[in-house]
Parts: structure tokens; C-alpha cells; sequence
DNA sequence: CATGAATGAGGTTTCATTCAT
DNA sequence: TATGAATGAAACCTCATTCAT
């Protein structure tokens, strides 16, 4: 998590311009990988020059972990968001409720997700720890509300983990495989099925 | 599919020759992606000199064509032969077995699924839509068998490409999350697991 | 030597500028070279800002040629008085008096020696030639007191030039072999060693 | 002392482009320093393209790096032999021998010499260290005579090393200072009245 | 059939210099 | 007078591809 190089002293600017940066960049490593992406590609994506560019950056890597430690904080901020949701719902809504809010966070971050897809098996040792952790975050999140709903005789499942884990991926996946979806679901529909067919599998039978 | 430049006549060299750089090649995409990995990896890892392995194909691409056109022949071979699973089985069962049968098709192919979700997004127009064709020849595969159960009554399901999708993408996800479930599952428990709740999904509620 | 660019028109404040970017400069190009200190690095060792330090020189070249113009005038400056001792002392007290002004003076300005030394082969010609000139002038002022010395039968010299460069070069190597004399040796020391190995060669051996 | 990159099996090829570079290099660095040589200009200095000279190194610190090698090891070849010639000979001709010898390989490697006036305060810790290494092996030879010599009352000297490194200095000034001897003086002119100076300087005086 | 040395275009990165504020 | 963001040329280095042996 070392600090990366910057020649301008106005934090502000920094902060702004790297904000540029790397959403444009996620953007093009989603479609082309980080590799076949230039950082003139870049750069002009955010309409910088080259120079200019690297004023913000020490070099080609540290956007691709500004743009993983942005991702790993959004799935850390919801996982917590979520722990709490018990709180104040029983099992079936804060599920419910969890799933639409992971359904949405993925397709507002859908480069990301992609990028991510793309890139994690090539990331170092470092960076690939810090984007699964986030992941795992999410995943326990779920088997949290699986697990409770579970105790108070709501549910029923066999391994939460899976279960969780499959609920993860759906979402995922809704950002993975646009060419099959796009045109067909909007991303309400998409959540409101898979959410009805997750219930099913986990919700006690009422005969 | 236009033939690939090659300086032997000798064909069935050719054909043995190609089939080591594939096999090899597959797995370091899957590792570093198509642009991390060099001739010079790919020559190493199938013990040829770079001169030798220009023998057999034209370009760097190739490879890659060749790699996904295997892809593509296996996917269809296993929606052929899965759609006539249907002439000896009841849909339960035909489920069950396709189920388990792609799942094991997943595991013995990881680096080529792997491969094809690191690379899609970055592959031409046509290289691309051959990949979707075959993909969608397994999906429609399984809509088939679950289309079938539903018409006589076995199976309730709202959306079969979308219950498809599902079930493919669990077969995928042994692959490409091996680091999730490594250590954890072996494949014939993931296989076990997902097919008992994927029933639950689709079986008609017996009360 | 034309004028160098300044956007100042105060003249007291662009000479103090300017000697305080030609200090931080020199240090810098004796331990690094000129190449590889970057305007940044100067900027930085005399507390100015890029813009800044660009309203009192014109390019990074000007401030080597006003290092390069300081040390020049220190060294003709150095000769001519030089040039005055002999109208006061005999050879032999001159002699002693001149090395030790000289190694001292060596000693005060290492910085820019190191510097000489580093740079000196790669200056363009007329830079060049005025270093070059510098030093001549000082070895035509030992070169002097040599042969008035030989004259008045006091010395013994067969070729003055050679000892003399003997002599300016033994000065030099204390600045530029600092790696070999610190923690050994005391400037004063130094010279007096040398002072004393330099004399047994010159003086006429009194039987 | 890590090994250095290469592309090519063939050890004797890769020896003899190596060879070529660093004596392209070498003459570069001595005239323009490491940093203003380009790669360009040593690849056309040695007739070979950028990407050819990169097959038998790994980067342009590798060539600075053995060049310095290589000199490291002549200087040592030299102190070893140096250290055999008072077996056969009296001091007086040993040091008169060692001289001779000395002022002859600086003279064969001026380059070399001026290389690493230029740019030993640059080098890194270890490589730097190396060179010092080399530099006192020639010096601690030469006073391995001078004390022989003083044991058996042919010479007098105060201060061995300083003595010594007088010596060594005024071998390296051949190389360094071309500029003042050039068009003045053989090296065998150099070497003949710089061992009489020195001879005055040490031996004992002979009534 | 096999080899690997050679090529050169294109990638990333650095840095002196300018100019609007 | 002072600032530092922006520019773009030029540096280093990589790698797919060819071709003489």
C-alpha cells in the first residue's frame, strides 16, 4: 500500500486526475486487458498527454492497484453495509435486500468486475490477496444472512459457502456475460428472477 | 477457418506438432493472458526452438484460433451428444448426467475455460461469435432437457436460458475460482452439491 | 561567454539566484554528473520552484557554464597572485606557500574539481577550452617559480611543465580520491607530506 | 556478479558480441559518460541493431557493469604479477619494472582509465566498491615494494601509501590528462622522466 | 526438418522547457 | 516575482517474425 510517486504537490489535483485516470482505464483494461493497453490508449481516453499522465502515476502498474484498491474498498464499504442489514429485517428481506444491492453495485461497476475476470490469475502475489480478501468479504456477508435465516428455521442449506458463492457469481456474472443479456433483461428483471430462484432454493418448503 | 500456413507436407506431423504448442500454449494464456506470453514462453514450454515452431504455424494468432477452434469442437460435440441423451432417459436423469458431464468436461479443460475468460472481450468479431456459438449449442443443450421436463410435467421453470445460464456458469466457476474451492471440494462433491440444489430448483414441489 | 537569459531585471537578486542554483548545482554534478541531475533536483537542493529557477537561466546548459565560469575565474584569480609571491619570497618559500594556497584552495572547492573531472571530456569545445585554459594558467604560475628557482641554482628541474602538473595534480586527487584520504589524513597533512616529497625532487641536494 | 541476460546458447558467440560491445562502450563512456551514450549510438558504434545487442544483454547498466569487470580484473592480474617480480629482482629495478608496466597498461586501457574517472562517484554501492578494490590491490603492490625496498635501506620514504598512490596517480593522468600531453610526449618520454623524478623522490641519497 | 541470430516497430518512461495563473 | 501543470521529443527495452545455415 506504498504511496505512489507524484510530481504535483496539490493533493486535490492528484486526486482528481487519478480519479480520470482510472476510470478510463478500468474501462479499457475490461475490454482489451491491461497489457494490450496502451498508455497512450490512456492517456487519451482521458484526454492527458503522456507527460502529463505520468505526473499522477510512477508507471503503468500503479493505475491497474489504484484501480483494484478502489474495487476492494467498494466490496469491504458493502460487506459492512450489510452485516448491519440484520439488524432491522429478518432473514428473507435483508436477503432479498442484499442481493438487489450486490446486483446493483456490480452493474454500476461493471468494468471493474471485468477487469477483474480478466486479470486477477496474472496479478502479483500482493494484489491478488488484496482483490480475493475484498471478495471473500462479500461472500461471508451472504453466508451471514444464510446462516442466521438458517438457525431461526427460515432457511435451509446445505453449504452456505456454495450457496453464497453462487449468489455471488449470478451477480457477477450479469456483468461477465452482457452479450447473452444485453437487449433481454434489464437488470431489475435479471435480479427479480434469479432472486425468486434463489429463494426456492433456500427457503423452506411451506407445503 | 482459413488454413493455417504451415512449411511441412508431412500432415500428421503437423497435426501432433500443433497439438503440443496448443496444449501448452492454452495453459500459459490461461496463467498470463494471450500478450504476457511470449513465442519465446510458449516455444520453452513444448520444447521447440522458435524457428521449429514457426514450421507448423503462420503467426502468433494462430495459436489462439487453433486453441479456441478445439474449444469450440469440444462444446459442440457434448451439445450433440447431450441432446440425444433425451432418446434413453427420463429429463431427470438426463439433467443429472449432463450436469455431472459438463462439470467433468469443466475440470479436465480448466485452462481453456480459463483462457476463454480471459480473452473473450478481447477477441475479433468473428473468433469471438464462434466462441458464443458454441456456447450457446451447450446452453441450448440443457434449455432443451429442461424444456422437455417441463412439458411433461417434471420440472417448473420460469426461464430456461436463463436456468441454463445458470447451471453452465456453475460448470465454469469450478474452473475459473479454483482458488476458492481448492482444498475444499474435489469435483465430484462440487458436482453432487450443485446438482441437489439445481433440482430443488427445478423439480416440481413434490408435497 | 554571451549573456544568459534572465527575466529579472533586478541584477543583485539574479546574481544571488544564481549563485545559490550554481552551489546546489555543482554539488549534485560532482556526485552524479550532469546528466543525470535533473532540473528537479536542482530546483529542490536551492528550495526554488522549476518556474522559478527558469526566470534566472535560460537552460539547463547555463548553469553549467556559469559553474564552469566561477571556477575559471577562481583559477586565473589564483595565478595571477601566485604570480605576485615570487616579488616577495625566494623560490623555496614561494613554492611552499603556493602548494599549500593551492591544495587549500582544492580542498575549499572540491566539489567543482569533481565536477571538472567528471564532465571535462564531454564539454563542447569552447567551454572546454576556457576550463583547460584555467588550468593552465595555474600550472604556468608553479611552472614559474620553478624555473626562477633553477635560474637562482636553488632547483633542480628537468622539465617544468611535467612538475608542475605533478604538483597541480597531487592538489587535484586530494578532492577527487576523497574515498582514499579521509579519516587518514588531515588536509594539513597532506600537504605537508606532500610539501616534503615535492621538495626532496626539486631541491639541489646540499651534500 | 550475477549472471547476465543472453538469448543465445552459443557461449562463444555471446563472449565474442560482449567483447565487442564493451570495447564500443568503453571508448563511449570515456568520451561522453555513461549517461549521454545511448544504446543507439553503442549498437552503431559496433555494427549491430538495438534488438541484436539486446539478445546478449539484459539491460545498459549490464554493459557498465562489465566493462567494470573487466578491469577489475586486469588491475589484479597486475598486482598478482607485480607481487612475483621481487623475487627476481632487487627493488630498484622491480620498482622501476612495476612502473614501466603500470604506465603501459593504463596506456592500453586509457578508456578504461577515463570511464572510471568519469563515473566511479556515480556508481552504486557494490560496483563501486569493486573498482576501489582493484585500484588499492595495484597500489598495495607497489608498496609492497617500496617497503622491501626501505627494509634493506635502498629506499626512504615517509609514507608508503601516499607514496604509492603518487605513483598510481601519475600512471592515471597519462589517461586522463591526453589533452596536456598529447603531441609533447611518448608514453616512454612520459614514463622515463617520471621514473627519474620518482627514483629522487625515494631513493637514498648517495653521498 | 531444425536452428537461433538478426531485425525493427512499438511499448513504457523520463525530463528539459514553456506558459497561464 | 513566483508557481507548477502541461508538453513532446527522446531515451530504454521487448518481442513477433524472418531467413541464412
Amino acid at each position: 500500500m506504498q504511496k505512489i510517486r507524484t510530481f504535483s504537490p496539490d493533493e486535490k489535483l492528484v486526486e482528481e486526475r487519478r480519479g480520470q485516470i482510472i476510470s478510463s482505464a478500468v474501462q479499457l483494461f475490461a475490454k482489451n486487458g491491461f497489457t494490450r493497453t496502451g498508455i497512450r490508449d490512456i492517456a487519451k481516453a482521458c484526454n492527458m498527454t503522456i507527460g502529463n499522465l505520468y505526473h499522477y502515476i510512477g508507471k503503468k502498474d500503479d493505475i491497474m492497484s489504484m484501480a483494484l484498491a478502489a474495487g476492494h474498498e467498494t466490496n469491504l464499504d458493502f460487506a459492512e453495509r450489510t452485516n448491519h442489514s440484520l439488524d432491522s429485517m429478518g432473514p428473507v428481506d435483508a436477503l432479498t435486500a442484499t442481493i438487489s444491492g450486490y446486483f446493483h453495485m456490480v452493474d454500476d461497476t461493471k468494468d471493474y468486475t471485468n477487469f477483474v475476470y480478466k486479470e486477477l490469475r496474472s496479478l502479483g502475489h500482493s494484489s491478488r490477496q488484496s482483490v480475493l480478501e475484498g471478495q471473500l468479504a462479500v461472500m461471508a456477508a451472504f453466508e451471514n444472512i444464510l446462516r442466521t435465516g438458517c438457525l431461526d428455521g427460515t432457511f435451509t442449506v446445505t453449504d452456505e459457502k456454495l450457496t453464497a458463492n453462487c449468489i455471488v457469481t449470478l451477480g457477477e456474472i450479469w456483468a461477465v456475460k452482457q452479450w447473452l443479456f444485453k437487449g433481454r433483461y434489464t437488470i431489475d428483471e435479471y435480479i427479480k428472477i434469479n432472486t425468486a430462484q434463489i429463494m426456492r432454493q433456500v427457503l423452506v418448503e411451506s407445503s
